[in-house]
DNA sequence: GATAACTTTTGATAAATGTCAAAAAAATTA
DNA sequence: TAATTTTTTTGACATTTATCAAAAGTTATC
C-alpha cells in the first residue's frame, strides 16, 4: 500500500527515506465500501486520500432534485474536494467510492504542516494542484462541444476507460445529459 | 506597475526586499493593443502575464467554425495557458486582451528557477494553481446545470461583474449556448 | 437458480435550444 | 453629426434533448 504510494509520488518529485518516513507518519489506513460517501455534501473536506484501486465518483443534488456527477478519480490518485478542503467551505459535492477498499488517509492539517517544513512536499503538492486543474479544464473543455454526441465522441476518444468502466447513468450527467439521450446516442454512434 | 504586483502577491504569500528583488529580475514590460492575441492556439505557451487592469478572454474555434470562448481572466491577475505551459503541449486556446494595456512579462523558464532557489516562491505557484484550479471547477459547475437560464442566473449570481462587462456575444458561448438564445433568456430573466 | 434490485433501452410526446435571415440598437470612426 | 461597423434582438422554423412511463436487460442476493 505505502509502497504503491512512494512510487506514485516518485513520478511527481524524488523524495529521501526521510522525507517518505515524514509523510508515512501523518497516514492512517482506512476501509471504504462500495458505494460509501467517503465526504458528505455540506461538510468542511479535512483530509487526502490515498487510493490504490477502483475509482470514485463526485456528485451532487441539483435544484430539480437530479443527482448530477461532476467528476471520476481513479486510483493510483489522490483524492479529495481541494476546494473545499482549501476554501475550507462546505463541500458542494459527495465523493462516493465505487468499490470495496482500502486507502491511506491524511489531514490538510498535517499536509500543511510537512509544506513548511519539506520544500519538496510543497513541490508535490504544486504539482498535484496543477494536475487537478487541467484534469478540471479538460472536462470543461468536453462540456463546450455543442451536441450531446459529440461531447460522447470526445470522451470516448479521451477517455475510453471511463466508458468502458463507468455505467451509463453516471457518465450522461458527467456530460450533462440524461440517460435517455445518452444510451439513445450510444446505439447511434456503434 | 511592480507595485501592484507585490502587493498582488503579498496577498498569497510574504516575500522579503529581496525576493521581490529577485523575482523583479526575471519582469519584462509589455504592452497590447485591444483584441491583440497575446497567445495563439497551436503554439505552446512558455510566458506567464501579470497584468494591472482590463481583462483577458480565452478562446477557440470548434469543429463546426464557431467561436468558443471558455474563460475570462479579471485583472490584477496571473494569466497563462496553464495547460499549454505546464505540459508543454500546444494551446488548445487563444488568449485576447480584451482593452489595450500594459503588463508584466516572465518566461517558465526563469520561473521554474526561482521555484528550485525560493520556497516562498514555488507556495506563491502553488496557491496560484489551486486558485486556477478553483475558477476552472466554478466554471464547471456552472455549465452541469441543465437549463441555460439556470445557468445565466447562476452567473449573474456568482459573477455579475461578467454580465455587466463583458459583450453577450462571449458570455454566451463560455454557458454553452447561442447568443439568441442568452438574448432570449436575458429579456424574459429582466 | 430464483428473486429482487438496479441499470439500460425504447416509445411517445413536450420543451428547450439552435439556425438562419433580417431588423434594430449601440458603439466606433470619419 | 453622419457614416460605418459591431453587437444585440426578433421572428419563423428546424432540430435536439428532456420527460415520463414502461419494458427489457443485467447484476446481486438469498
Amino acid at each position: 500500500m505505502k509502497e504503491t504510494l512512494h512510487k506514485y509520488i516518485n513520478s511527481f518529485v524524488q523524495l529521501t527515506k526521510e522525507e517518505f518516513a515524514t509523510f508515512d507518519e501523518i497516514l492512517t489506513q482506512k476501509q471504504f465500501k462500495k458505494n460509501e460517501l467517503i465526504l458528505e455534501a455540506g461538510k468542511i473536506c479535512q483530509r487526502v486520500w490515498f487510493a490504490t484501486d477502483g475509482y470514485f465518483r463526485f456528485f451532487h443534488i441539483d435544484s430539480r432534485g437530479n443527482e448530477i456527477t461532476s467528476d471520476f478519480y481513479f486510483a493510483p490518485s489522490f483524492i479529495s474536494s481541494f476546494t473545499s478542503l482549501l476554501r475550507e467551505s462546505p463541500s458542494l459535492v459527495n465523493i462516493q467510492a465505487m468499490s470495496d477498499m482500502e486507502v491511506l488517509e491524511f489531514t490538510k492539517k498535517d499536509l500543511f504542516k510537512l509544506y513548511d517544513n519539506y520544500p519538496k512536499i510543497e513541490r508535490l503538492g504544486r504539482l498535484i494542484a496543477e494536475s487537478v486543474s487541467i484534469a478540471s479544464e479538460e472536462h470543461l473543455f468536453l462540456l463546450l462541444n455543442q451536441t450531446a454526441e459529440m461531447r460522447y465522441k470526445k470522451l470516448l476518444e479521451k477517455n475510453p476507460k471511463y466508458v468502458k468502466i463507468i455505467p451509463l447513468q453516471y457518465i450522461a450527467s458527467y456530460l450533462g445529459i440524461t440517460q435517455e439521450t445518452l444510451s439513445r446516442i450510444r446505439k447511434s454512434v456503434q
